[in-house]
DNA sequence: GCATGATCATGC
DNA sequence: GCATGATCATGC
């Protein structure tokens, strides 16, 4: 059948609301074994009745809309998260660098998408998952300046040759992610003799997961740039202008010229600087919408006279069990990284605590950072084996007394490991351990990004 | 002075 | 009650 207009073949997708593949599915697509075709292609034969098909054209040609199913999650706190990034098409190395953004392969297909989400339960079977909603989307206007520069990076990478380096973290919400059934399936480049992993066009899981927000729960971010802006700036140098006017002046005095009381105490106080600078006082910022399409995440830094911070810089407590029981290619670290980009918020003291015990902090700059391909397949992979190994047996425990007090030991990576990583206890108190998949117990540990790889980074 | 383990304070 | 950011305390 072919859909005249938008209208018609919107009014038709709205039908499948409430419907689970199975009672969709007339291709016996879902009873026949396990992965026998997506449920993006039962959609497609048995709802749309056209034949599956791998064009470059969009899947709704006259109307220049491509088809899109795609699942969400809900959290343990009552959030929803997409389920994962949405796949898009393949890029052909050899001829998307003919192209400019208005005549790529990605816009000419994806530019406005039926998308068609329903949601993922782990413990359901795939033909009982339901379909919760269809829209038609298209980019907002400032969300396709920045999609229009991540394209640019993506084709300016292969115009240099280095289609191989090709990486999820060089872009803010348009993504190159791979795609093929393993690190064997590549492709030519044409402009470098090295093959390299064959990669398709994605919308990062972040970006997806404030979709989701927005057309399942309704929820509305706040953003802090103009479309306008995003016309000659990136994202990365609209936040260097915001911070920029305020280095060199003290935590305390930035909070007078935003007019937020100043108490360095507060869990909130660095937060609430950001958004003042951003000019959106008071948005908490998992609410602001750049932030949370591109998943980037907020480290405060104070370094020493030195250069160098007096602590390392800790993340969540470690779930051993999981650790225990993925890949590494699959692993909850190797994703956390890929997927996360850092705003560092740095501060220094210009006295040593001994010389000043109330020193004063001063604002050094913003850093946008994400960990490098590099050092996530390194060091934080020699992290994940490592802690791998001990958790299949030779991890030890051990209780030591230490003047009055009795210290428990382990033998996982310390500060001197790899000069990257380690891992290090984080608990409320003595009482407040984990079992481990060995049996042991544990106070609850977590990763730790050491100081002096920190003082490397910013400087 | 650094490495490592311990735990506090805040906020949801 | 717990997660998280932050920092303290001890021993070498």
């Amino acid at each position: 059948m072919i859909y005249e207009t938008e209208e018609e073949l919107l009014i038709h997708a709205r039908k499948a609301e409430g419907k689970t593949f199975g009672e969709i599915d007339q291709s016996a697509r879902l009873s026949n074994g396990k992965s026998k075709g997506s449920l993006g292609q039962i959609i497609e034969e048995s709802f749309f009745g056209y034949q599956v098909n791998s064009e470059a054209r969009p899947d709704f040609e006259n109307l220049g809309i491509e088809l899109k199913v795609t699942p969400f999650k809900r959290n343990k706190n009552n959030t929803v998260s997409a389920k994962e990034r949405l796949v898009l098409n393949i890029i052909n190395y050899m001829e998307e660098v003919k192209t400019s953004f208005n005549t790529s392969s990605f816009w000419k297909k994806n530019q406005k998408i039926l998308l068609m989400f329903y949601e993922w339960m782990p413990e359901l079977n795939r033909r009982d998952y339901t379909i919760h909603k269809s829209i038609l989307f298209t980019f907002s206007q400032s969300d396709l300046e920045i999609i229009k520069a991540d394209w640019e990076t993506i084709i300016t990478k292969i115009r240099s040759g280095k289609a191989h380096e090709l990486s999820e973290g060089d872009t803010v919400y348009l993504g190159a992610c791979t795609k093929g059934s393993n690190k064997n399936t590549v492709r030519n480049q044409p402009y470098s003799e090295t093959p390299a992993m064959q990669r398709a066009y994605s919308l990062k899981h972040s970006y997806m997961t404030a979709l989701v927000r927005k057309y399942i729960k309704n929820e509305e971010l706040i953003s802090f740039v103009q479309p306008e802006d995003l016309k000659n700036r990136t994202l990365n140098e609209l936040l260097q202008d915001k911070f920029g006017p305020f280095i060199g002046l003290t935590d305390k005095k930035i909070a007078g010229f935003i007019d937020i009381p100043y108490n360095s105490k507060s869990k909130s106080f660095i937060p609430q600087i950001i958004s003042g600078l951003l000019g959106i006082k008071g948005t908490r910022l998992n609410q602001i919408e750049e932030f949370a399409k591109a998943n980037i995440q907020f480290k405060t830094v104070r370094l020493e006279p030195n250069g160098v911070p007096k602590e390392s810089m800790s993340f969540e407590v470690i779930d051993f069990h999981q650790w225990a029981n993925e890949t590494w290619e699959e692993s909850y670290l190797r994703e956390r990284f890929i997927q996360t980009k850092f705003l560092f918020v740095i501060f220094e003291y210009k006295e040593t605590k001994k010389d000043n015990p109330n020193r004063e902090l001063y604002f050094k700059g913003i850093k946008l950072w994400h960990m490098p391909v590099k050092t996530i397949e390194n060091e934080i992979k020699q992290l994940w084996e490592e802690v791998h190994r001990l958790l299949k047996g030779s991890l030890e425990v051990n209780y030591v007394s230490r003047g009055k007090q009795i210290v428990e030991k382990n033998n996982f990576p310390k500060s001197n490991f790899n000069g990257v990583t380690h891992i290090r206890p984080k608990a409320t108190d003595g009482q407040d351990k984990v079992l481990l998949p060995t049996g042991q117990r544990i106070t609850k540990q977590c990763y730790w990004l050491n100081n002096t790889y920190i003082a490397k980074i910013i400087n």
